[in-house]
DNA sequence: TACAGAGATTGACAAACGTCGATATAGACA
DNA sequence: TGTCTATATCGACGTTTGTCAATCTCTGTA
């Protein structure tokens, strides 16, 4: 799995038929490809224990976390926080940096507003 | 798997440690309960298909679409549509009203704006 | 009553996922 | 050089997921 770079999907499109049984036209519906990269983020969501992980790094007070800081409040090993850890960053919702021994991760400016922008009508 | 009807959880939240590797106080961070109730809603936006039934659903002029409308647009057959819308409605995403022999389906009000204000830090 | 059609449910199958033990990698330090 | 330690990767496992053919349920109409 790759890391996910694009930004905002729009979801509110418009399409021009009443009728029922008259499908869509598949103009404005949001394509299969955008709806692949906009599914994958939230994918990176769709689990508890990343959001709990999400949690406590956006709210640590030096806004970073290291992976040693998550295994215990967890109740999750080690390979299986770094896993979910790699999964956010994947999917552009974590940012990664390595200092000496020690990993320490933060919440990508923007990326979790960006995500929720793309819930919303319009814009 | 039962419907979801809680409403927002808040992902920012404030912990009290600073030095690496002294676990966050397990008293503010997202528990696992709430994280598992919003991780739900998350999975029933995880994936491709499902976001462009919203798409198409969010963009239907007045505002429903029936089953039949889905399924050629989306190059699935009609049970899988079923499932899928079937999953939305659980998460109290969509709504589904039967009206004689069809039934249309509605994005519940608010719904994606209570889930993409979860996602954003202090309210 | 019976028939037709829309949609829900069931069952099966392959693919993807979450978890963890074991192992590998890489930086700090003696 | 070698040892220690934090993190990443690998391999295996049981579970969950997406898809569809077949079937069931329910409603409208004759």
């Amino acid at each position: 799995m790759s890391a996910i770079t694009t930004d905002t999907v729009e979801l509110g499109l418009q399409i021009t038929d009443e009728t029922c049984c008259v499908p869509a036209s598949g103009d404005k519906v949001l394509q299969f490809a955008e709806a692949e990269l906009l599914a994958a983020r939230f994918k990176a969501l769709s689990d508890p224990n990343r959001l709990r992980i999400l949690s406590i790094v956006s709210s640590s007070e030096e806004l970073e976390t290291c992976v040693c800081d998550l295994s215990e409040p967890l109740g999750l090993k080690q390979p299986t926080v770094s896993h979910h850890l790699k999964i956010l960053v994947d999917a552009g919702i974590l940012h990664r940096e390595k200092r000496g021994v020690w990993a320490y991760f933060s919440v990508v400016p923007g990326a979790l507003e960006s995500l929720a922008s793309s819930l919303l009508p319009k814009n």
